[in-house]
DNA sequence: GCAATCACG
DNA sequence: GACGTACGTGATTGCC
């Protein structure tokens, strides 16, 4: 069951939760002619690649698409006005008179909006001489006539009047069920009463009349104290307020002819008898080829998907070609089928929207809402997630329509922009509050039923964050390219856009500068930085529909779905969570170090006959080797004496004092320049806390890295170094808790080898290193001494880094040749070991690639090369990764869990990092006990084995107490 | 910007 | 038997 455990709403098309407004089974009429207009208004500009504009078609087509998706309609039509006069203008010629023609760009899409409907075999109706509001009327009550249920797909106003018992409105953009009530907020009056208000008040917009003065809220007013629009003609004398007497008195007749226009004609002779509006199977093929026709590359991809998830669909047979296996990192954008595209073409630099005014804003968003899927990128004024000011927000709809929303860009000079609590003058350009843009996009970002894409959602999920939006659900074309290609190449999105788009982005660089000239975002003009954020936003697209439909075909959605994508929003809020660092501590420690390299500083330049830089080994070679001759030789192609550790140690045991304090001043010297005095200058100023970056992406085994700072490498194994642990600290009240794995990776060996002597070895508890020393060097365990285990134990770390006899030779200070014995009769001791170990490397150059446990796929370059040197490396990687990647995949199956583990159990405290085998906490004192043990029993629990997993766990003040 | 060095698992 | 060696990271420093 464990695999199964996390569950997201979005993971495919037909996994998307339940809609909001779900309405009973039965005839769904779809007003046509209203949904065209207000598509064509919703969604920005867009053109078929042959020029003709389609952005109505595709906002109805997604309408249609979720309609049908969210609801299990028995019967469905779409009901179109028809071009000529009808009947009304028969009593009142101006009717609608004043409606424009309608835009040059809306005509050419009303043909194709009829055959939208056509390709989705749902059947469209109108009747000449009648408005589809008449016709939705008659179905209407011909259905009710049977005893269905009817759902009118509008939002019409004009339509409420049919509300009634069994008749209900849904307006499918917003998903939001129009019944009695929501007609009474509207109107003041039930539902069969609205004719007689909509008489009374007129309608500007479709030229009727009505009663001069008289507008929605008198006129439900006068029909709640009258009855209805009769009653109050005939006793209109009785009204106290003389003007509205008057005009009543006066305009009575025009009152009348007002009902006559807004009442829907429900005796319309239908065209198509209702009992033909069974919903049809869809046909498929019918269906891809007008969207293939249209170029709406994203709604084909789901539109595969939901097929493919049906399992109608041979796994890559109907796929476009950019999502096959085989040809995906060759073409992701198919070159054959025509493309939609904005206004702007994708190379076509200063064409993607600037947006200023609320009303692009909302034309975006409701662009994001029919298109369910959008791309989203924040740009800000440093990289500093937890710090930084937002500076805009870019969103993408389609392939090449996106829009740069500025909401924090100031003058040139740095002036803040208005509506900033700055008075003074202003010369920041003009742009939208920020708050006001953060309101309008709460609900969008929010809206379980729309997805967000980004690239490193991390960072934006933190920007987000920050505004008091919780941004889900989401996909990251990061990670769904680091899981399909990990160690191929990195994951930045200038690199993969390359890769798969065959594109390069404007860079970073070009647009804030480099060096001394290099500006923050915020002060990038307003049409350079849409320029570049715009087409962030629109290259995640892109990337998206390239890389998102392999992960099924590849086997890779578990993965993804279940530790990678989950684990984004965790660990955003780890590195918002920052850990507590004293700088007293710190401080203190930099004082010390430096003092202690003085003096070493002193004695070395002593020692050796002049002052030179300790810090320089090129310097340090010259003096050691050159000046002093001591032992040592010339390496690699700087042809420099090479002075690491590995080198001096030995000279230092052989009595060479200066060699000595040349090793401790470099050890104290790397602790002061890179833990305690940058340490320092890390700590957060709002906070108190350090903030570091985890990358998601980075390895090529499937662990985290962090940078900015580095966390994961903060010394321990010496004395000196495990110091600086004391200055990372738990707040007042609580304490830090640490649960490490015990031995986690050679658990994995044994496990995926199927060793069954360790795996024995660890059910029963037995010391493992003992074991194997025994078994290798035929010690019985009474009898083991400290050196023969500490052999052993080189030996099990060189199993798991694909063991050498050079390397373990070096490593125990002992010739390859009897580091080779060693080896050789480890794996006689451990026979299904060697077995293991050459399966992988046959695996791997098969496949080029090796698997963990979780089915993360690790790709190894070079194993097949010629070089022995070069193949042999990735031979070593190859046994490498899969017990790594194994070890990363467990660890991020627990970190994905403890969160709600803690808060099923009341518990309060907060995960802070992650050290490979090793997780920090930051728990209220009196919850130590308690969570510590939830957390050892999620750790232990996030994958079942055949050897145990074993957590260990330790609290103190600091982190140096805790371990 | 790269190489050398060293901190961690 | 070649060929150069343990696996995976990030930060700092010196030097070109």
């Amino acid at each position: 069951m464990s695999d199964t455990t996390q569950t997201d709403p979005v993971q495919t098309v037909s996994d998307q939760p339940e809609p909001a407004a779900k309405t009973v089974d039965g005839l769904y009429l779809v007003d046509g002619s209203g949904f065209i207009f207000r598509a064509f208004h919703a969604i920005p500009p867009l053109t078929r690649s042959d020029g003709t504009p389609v952005n109505a078609v595709m906002g109805f087509t997604n309408m249609l698409m979720k309609l049908l998706a969210d609801h299990h309609a028995e019967a469905v039509a779409v009901i179109f006005d028809s071009k000529r006069l009808n009947f009304r203008n028969e009593f009142y010629a101006d009717y609608k008179a004043h409606r424009p023609e309608p835009p040059e760009e809306l005509k050419p899409q009303f043909g194709i909006i009829r055959e939208a409907v056509e390709a989705f075999c749902v059947p469209s109706i109108e009747l000449e001489g009648y408005e589809a509001d008449d016709l939705i009327a008659t179905y209407a009550r011909l259905a009710r006539e049977q005893g269905r249920q009817v759902t009118i797909v509008s939002s019409d106003k004009d339509l409420m009047q049919l509300v009634t018992d069994g008749v209900a409105m849904l307006d499918p953009m917003k998903n939001k069920v129009i019944g009695f009530e929501e007609v009474f907020e509207k109107f003041g009056v039930t539902p069969d009463k609205v004719v007689d208000v909509q008489a009374l008040a007129g309608d500007p917009v479709d030229n009727v009349p009505g009663v001069p003065g008289i507008g929605i809220k008198t006129a439900a007013q006068l029909i709640g104290e009258y009855g209805d629009l009769e009653t109050l003609l005939e006793r209109a004398g009785e009204i106290k307020q003389p003007k509205r007497r008057q005009a009543l008195i006066d305009n009575a007749e025009l009152a009348r002819v007002s009902k006559r226009l807004v009442q829907l004609d429900d005796q319309a002779p239908v065209p198509t008898p209702l009992d033909d509006l069974k919903v049809r199977e869809p046909d498929h093929e019918k269906l891809l080829n007008f969207l293939r026709q249209q170029g709406f590359r994203s709604i084909i991809t789901r539109v595969e998907n939901e097929i493919r998830a049906d399992g109608r669909l041979v796994d890559g047979a109907a796929a476009p070609s950019g999502s096959t296996p085989t040809s995906a990192s060759a073409t992701a954008l198919p070159t054959s089928a025509p493309e939609v595209r904005a206004s702007a073409r994708f190379d076509g630099k200063g064409t993607y929207e600037l947006v200023q005014t609320v009303e692009a804003l909302d034309r975006w968003i409701a662009a994001a809402h029919a298109a369910g899927t959008v791309a989203v990128d924040t740009e800000t004024d440093s990289l500093h997630a937890c710090s930084c000011k937002m500076v805009g927000i870019s969103l993408a709809v389609e392939q090449g329509a996106a829009c740069y929303i500025p909401v924090g860009h100031v003058g040139p000079d740095g002036v803040p922009a208005e509506g900033s609590l700055d008075l003074a003058p202003s010369d920041a350009p003009p742009q939208l509050p920020v708050e006001e843009v953060v309101a309008r996009l709460k609900p969008l970002l929010e809206d379980p039923a729309i997805l967000k894409v980004g690239h490193n959602l991390k960072f934006d999920i933190q920007v987000f964050g920050g505004h008091g939006i919780r941004l889900a659900p989401i996909d990251d074309t990061m990670l769904i390219s680091y899981v399909l290609e990990t160690g191929l190449h990195g994951h930045g999105m200038d690199e993969l856009s390359k890769l798969h788009c065959d594109y390069t982005p404007i860079t970073y660089d070009q647009v804030t500068g480099t060096g001394k000239s290099r500006v923050t975002f915020d002060r990038v003009a307003l049409d350079k930085a849409t320029e570049y954020a715009a087409e962030d936003a629109d290259v995640t697209l892109r990337l998206y529909q390239a890389l998102k439909p392999r992960l099924v075909p590849e086997r890779l959605t578990t993965l993804y779905e279940t530790i990678e994508r989950p684990l984004v929003p965790i660990i955003a809020d780890m590195e918002a969570e920052g850990i507590l660092v004293d700088c007293d501590v710190l401080k203190e420690l930099s004082k010390d170090l430096a003092s202690r390299l003085a003096e070493l500083e002193i004695e070395i330049h002593r020692v050796a006959g002049h002052t030179f830089n300790v810090g320089s080994p090129k310097q340090l070679g010259d003096v050691l080797f050159g000046e002093m001759g001591l032992q040592g030789g010339k390496k690699g192609k700087t042809g420099a004496y090479s002075t690491d550790s590995a080198t001096l140690e030995p000279l230092a045991e052989q009595g060479h004092d200066i060699v000595q304090k040349v090793l401790d001043w470099r050890q104290f010297s790397k602790l002061k320049s890179t833990y305690t005095d940058s340490l320092q200058q890390q700590i957060d100023a709002k906070t108190g806390r350090v903030h570091t970056s985890f990358s998601l992406a980075i390895t090529t085994t499937g662990r985290l890295s962090s940078n900015d700072p580095n966390l994961q490498n903060i010394p321990i194994r010496t004395e000196e170094g495990r110091k600086i642990r004391r200055a990372f600290i738990a707040k007042p009240g609580h304490t830090l808790l640490s649960v490490d794995y015990s031995q986690i990776e050679l658990r994995l060996v044994a496990e995926m080898a199927g060793i069954e002597a360790l795996k024995h070895a660890f059910r029963e508890g037995i010391d493992i290193h003992a074991m194997t020393a025994s078994q290798v060097f035929g010690v019985p365990l009474d009898q083991m001494t400290g050196d023969i285990r500490r052999k052993a134990k080189a030996i099990n770390f060189g199993i798991i880094y694909g063991i050498s006899g050079f390397g373990l030779g070096r490593q125990l200070g002992i010739s390859a040749g009897e580091a080779n014995s060693f080896i050789k009769t480890y794996l006689e001791r451990f026979s299904e070991l060697a077995a293991f170990m050459d399966k992988t490397k046959e695996f791997c150059r098969k496949n080029g690639y090796v698997t963990t446990l979780f089915g993360r796929r690790c790709h190894i370059q070079g194993i097949a090369e010629r070089n022995p040197a070069r193949r042999q490396f990735a031979e070593r990687q190859a046994i490498n990764a899969p017990i790594q990647g194994t070890a990363a995949d467990i660890i991020k199956r627990a970190m994905v869990r403890i969160p709600s583990a803690l808060e099923a159990a009341g518990l309060t405290g907060r995960m802070l990092l992650q050290v490979h085998d090793e997780l920090i906490f930051e728990v209220p004192e009196a919850e130590a006990a308690e969570t510590s043990e939830v957390v050892r029993r999620v750790m232990e629990g996030a994958a079942s084995l055949g050897v145990p997993l074993v957590a260990e766990a330790g609290t103190g003040h600091s982190w140096a107490d805790a371990h």
